[in-house]
RNA sequence: GCUGACGUAGCUCAAUCGGUAGAGCUCCAGUUUUGUAAACUGGAGGUUAGGGGUUCGAGUCCCCUCGUCAGCUCCA
């Protein structure tokens, strides 16, 4: 007999031999039915797998989000069985779970292609050896003359070298090849995967791409067909519907429709504002500045174009050269004038900023400055432009100038921690205000390419690191994932999908201050070198609108609406009133239109709704004679008839950021009540 | 940057095997004076991304450049 723990570290005796599935039927019909795979001392295994005596096991069932991804990892060795029958010419690669399902890397002799269109037959054949329920069989293998082995040489034509190198690899490691099999398929893996086959029922290919050996550009290309898994049909749906939802959220779509902003092929990736569309951006950036003040920041503003001595001084040029835009000058020839010489040197090389913090460095540098002044918060809007390899260019997610709610805060060492715990409340109220609450923050450590001696690096991660221990606060930690010139805790948040998207950071900085010689008098009358502390709360102001155009869907909430109330007169006969509504509304501040078009009231309703505007005003005689309006809201629902003045004070809360919607129940009974 | 797909009116898309570039929306003009998600009629709008080639003839076939999209890689 052997003893196993189980989760609550309650003991279990079993027959020597046993395995986790027997242990499972031991402790329950509904668990040894539910089980997909166990974790045994932390390693997740096989149900098959044997335990030890003294092990601690736990039984994965398809709750458990580890679970997902054994079914995933199974489905792509399903896949790889399908297209090896479909596909005489496939040659299997990799085949890993990942975040939203697998894929599996193949490589196809004579150049051939596996496209969407294919999807149907290959889902078509998983499906059939999906109903067959064929056990997964793990087999550890000892020497060349191994039948499995043969077998999975043999699988794909027997000359695949990418599997030559693997092996290579894993017996270089001196660690045993271990081989999968369900029916005649057998790939090597590590597993673990689920019981059978039939447990794969419920999975999806969802594109094609390329992707290159081992990742490297320089190997062989090899077409990597994506797909997913589910243990439900429903969770399947469910994942497909979010798909379609976020497809039918795409920023650049909605930027087009609702005339927020446009791209242009004579400035590719640089984006352009409409009216619309700049409203929005200079309300997050109002928004942003009321913080600020509140928070005793100083508002400063520095050129574009700073000399490339600068950047070398900063370490931009030796560590970010291959993102910054350099300017060039063209010059006519002196004698003859139709001649144009490009590219000519300048005796003051220039460059584009790709970051704000030499320019707030220089202005620091300005006059002394005492501890007794310290924090001191520098901010600016600060434009800046990055050079991006043309395939990562992507909407306002991914461009080449964008506008950081940057700032700088210089201190002392022991003002980093007080500084860091300000600014994560600070980050999450903002988030708060878009409803993205749900905030993950990682840390991350020195790169390879960076500036500064050890010493100062441990000191700036110690510093982060402590704050955000001190803060109780959990974080994931990025080794190598820092910027050049210090490490940095990023703030990722999700939207109502359920997607992350990186925005605030936070870096400390002991290198820059170094390098520019900055000072300040300390209390000893001492000088001593200030901490730089990096941060940005949005992060790109345009990103930033791409994921609240996403996360709203378009329809933004009242104080961010570029026009928040809609005047349709029924027809031209009350132009007068409906100006006259909107000059009032005005007055209030409220961004209003008038539809004075020559369209029917439908047309204008169904146009105002399309733009997602909060509150749509249809006036005519009623409304002219009572001196009312009747107010519509973009859902669809009509509020009746109600004065400006009860409107007003309804959407007073709802009016400034963050706000609770308005709550009409009441007042247009009252009203009606009334008139 | 790499791989693949794509680029036709401001927008969304047609155009059979290589044979006269077309529709809806938008815009403009007129009629209608309109009551809660699309009134009617007419008009304007194009060097088919740009350049080169093949051909009697190119939106369509070939090459180059630019751009877009999906990934890879990289990042705010």
């Amino acid at each position: 007999m052997i003893q196993v723990i189980l989760p609550d570290g309650s003991q279990k005796a079993l027959n020597e031999g046993s395995s986790a599935a027997d242990l499972a039927a031991a402790i329950g019909p509904g668990l040894a039915k539910s089980a997909v795979a166990a974790r045994v001392n932390g390693k997740i295994v096989d149900l098959t797998s044997q335990l030890s005596d003294g092990a601690e096991v736990s039984l994965l069932t398809k709750k458990d989000p580890d679970a997902l991804s054994v079914l995933r990892h199974s489905a792509a060795h399903l896949m790889a069985d399908a297209i090896l029958r479909l596909f005489p010419q496939a040659e299997l690669t990799i085949g890993p779970a990942i975040d939203e399902g697998f894929y599996y890397d193949i490589h196809l002799r004579d150049g051939g292609k596996i496209t969407p269109e294919d999807f149907p037959r290959i889902e078509a054949e998983m499906q059939r050896v999906a109903k067959e329920a064929h056990p997964f069989v793990r087999c550890q293998v000892k020497d060349d003359a191994d039948e499995t082995y043969a077998r999975y040489r043999a699988i794909d034509g027997g000359h695949n070298k990418f599997k030559a190198e693997l092996v290579e690899d894993i017996r270089g490691r001196g660690e045993a090849l271990s081989f999968y099999r369900h029916g005649d398929f057998v790939d090597l893996c590590r597993g673990p995967h689920v019981p059978n086959t039939g447990w794969l029922q419920h999975t999806r290919l969802t594109k094609v791409s390329g992707a290159y050996w081992r990742g490297d550009a320089s190997r062989e290309q090899l077409v990597r067909v994506y797909g997913t898994a589910f243990f439900s049909k429903q969770d399947l749906e469910d994942y497909l519907h979010q798909l379609e939802e976020a497809k039918r959220r795409d920023h650049r779509v909605l930027g087009e429709q609702l005339s927020l902003f446009t791209f242009n092929e004579e400035a590719p990736g640089f984006p352009f504002f409409y009216p619309k569309g700049a409203t929005i951006f200079n309300l997050l950036v109002d928004y942003m500045r009321s913080l600020l003040r509140r928070r005793n920041y100083q508002e400063v503003r520095t050129p574009l174009v700073l000399s490339e001595h600068l950047w070398h001084t900063s370490g931009h040029y030796d560590n970010y050269l291959e993102n910054m835009f350099f300017t060039k000058l063209k010059l006519r020839d002196e004698k003859q004038k139709t001649i144009i010489h490009d590219n000519v040197q300048e005796e003051r090389p220039m460059a584009f900023k790709p970051m704000n913090c030499p320019g707030h460095l220089l202005i620091y540098q300005g006059r002394l400055h005492s501890h007794n002044e310290f924090p001191l918060r520098i901010a600016e809007m600060g434009l800046v432009h990055r050079r991006e390899l043309s395939g990562v260019r992507h909407g306002l997610f991914r461009v080449q100038a964008f506008t950081q709610d940057d700032a700088h805060h210089f201190c002392t060492p022991d003002q980093i921690q007080q500084e860091i715990s300000m600014l994560i409340d600070f980050f999450k109220e903002v988030y708060g205000t878009f409803g993205l609450g749900d905030v993950r923050i990682e840390l991350s450590t020195r790169p390879e390419k960076s500036i500064g001696t050890e010493e100062i690096w441990q000191r700036a991660e110690s510093a982060l690191k402590g704050s955000l221990d001190a803060s109780g606060i959990e974080y994931q930690v990025n080794p190598g994932d820092g910027a050049f010139y210090g490490p940095k805790i990023d703030f990722h948040i999700r939207d109502v999908l359920k997607r992350s998207w990186q925005c605030g950071t936070i870096q400390v900085d002991f290198s820059m201050p170094q390098r520019f010689g900055l000072e300040y008098v300390g209390s000893d009358g001492a000088r001593h070198t200030p901490v730089m502390i990096h941060r940005a709360c949005y992060g790109s102001i345009e990103r930033f609108f791409g994921i609240i155009i996403e996360n709203y869907a378009g329809a933004f909430p009242l104080w961010l609406s570029p026009v928040q109330v809609e005047v349709i007169p029924v027809s031209d006969k009350f132009n007068d009133y409906a100006n006259s509504l909107s000059q009032v509304l005005l007055d209030q501040g409220l961004r209003v239109e008038t539809d004075r078009r020559p369209d029917r009231v439908g047309y204008k309703i169904r146009d105002a709704s399309l733009q997602k505007t909060p509150y749509i005003f249809v006036v005519g005689e009623k409304e002219r004679a009572a001196g009312t309006v009747n107010v519509r809201t973009r859902q669809g629902t009509e509020l009746g008839a109600m004065s400006v003045d009860t409107f007003l004070s309804t959407i007073e809360a709802e009016r400034k950021p963050g706000g609770v919607a308005a709550d009409f129940s009441q007042v247009a009974t009252q009203d009606r009540a009334a008139s």
